[in-house]
DNA sequence: TGAAATCCTTGATTTTTGCCAAAAAAAGTT
DNA sequence: AACTTTTTTTGGCAAAAATCAAGGATTTCA
């Protein structure tokens, strides 16, 4: 039904095949810095993992990942120059890698895989309009409520402080919002 | 070189070809309102139209468009559901309207046509995740100084109204932030 | 072009949420 | 399991931005 879970199936697939490497990280430790080229995307295995950028004020957590996410550095990966997120390691994770070019070998080797990058992408932009509109939302209320409805999960897998930094708010104001 | 004005081109002028309608708009009248299926694509031709949501503390811009801009109720428009975005004209304008099925049977009639349209909805994704920074950034004076960097134009053509919320913030703080 | 409506600016006030600090709780490490 | 480190919670305070209100400036439209 969603066209990017049927694709990272195909793919986690196609990927096995050809004997793909694993990439493990320890907790802490980065997939990708911000100056590099992303040249891989990924699948989550197992382990949690944010990607953030920095900017004047800190750091802005844009997208987290766990088991069965996919991963990457999305501009930079597609664009080829140097990557403005960093990937960071949560917890300890484990990660299939796909190639870029295994990865545009395996669209471009059919009209039906094709569509399925159409259909992902066509996804993957009106996910990232309901983003915008959550990050919008003008009250914290609101925002936690949001998240808790659409993904319950995170609240799960992922500290608080993180969690906090992709709602757009303090740990503080997060944590008093859980009690009522 | 950039895939979505390429294709716009291109598409302008097939909808030419087919004698696509026209559609103009008074100021303030709807293009769109929640609840009903967007059928359409449109290209600006002339005036000023903002796409906005409303939720419990008012209303949220997500865009805007003038002349040469793409306009539609896209998450609508790509799943067939009832639109959750509003459009509206700021002022008097002037629409090229491409309906849906004309559109992907252009998309569809060569493999260069849907090359484009992937290219075109990876930009889409690559600018939308600068745009989810733009809001997450923390200070007012930082997003506007992001928005006035990328988009000049928006200033010329849309009141400033419409601008703040669309950088997050009341009027007042917006007009506040232009003196000094 | 002139009246009406809308929008922008400015100041005063209030609300909200961030920041700091310290204690409690949880998680990670050896 | 004990110890260390990290995260969460709680309270008090400060800063930032929203709201309210009114006057001035633009635009719109007949």
């Amino acid at each position: 039904m969603i066209a990017s879970e049927i694709l990272k199936g195909k793919i986690a697939s196609y990927a096995l095949a050809l004997g793909s490497p694993k990439r493990v990280l320890k907790r802490n430790e980065f997939l990708i810095s911000k100056g590099s080229v992303e040249r891989n995307m990924y699948i989550v295995e197992s382990g949690s993992l944010r990607i953030f950028v920095r900017n004047n004020s800190g750091e802005i957590t844009l997208r987290f990942g766990y088991k069965g996410s996919w991963m990457t550095s999305f501009p930079s990966f597609l664009t080829g120059k140097p990557s403005e997120f960093y990937i960071q390691a949560i917890k300890k994770s484990r990660l299939l890698v796909i190639q870029k070019k295994d990865f545009y070998h395996f669209i471009g080797s059919s009209p039906e895989h094709s569509e399925l990058w159409i259909k992902m992408l066509e996804e993957f932009a009106v996910q990232q309009l309901d983003r915008e509109i959550d990050v919008l939302t003008r009250s914290p209320l609101e925002r936690y409520k949001r998240l808790l409805e659409r993904s319950p999960t995170v609240f799960q897998e992922i500290p608080n402080k993180y969690i906090a930094s992709y709602l757009r708010m303090s740990p503080e104001t997060l944590s008093r919002l859980k009690k009522p």
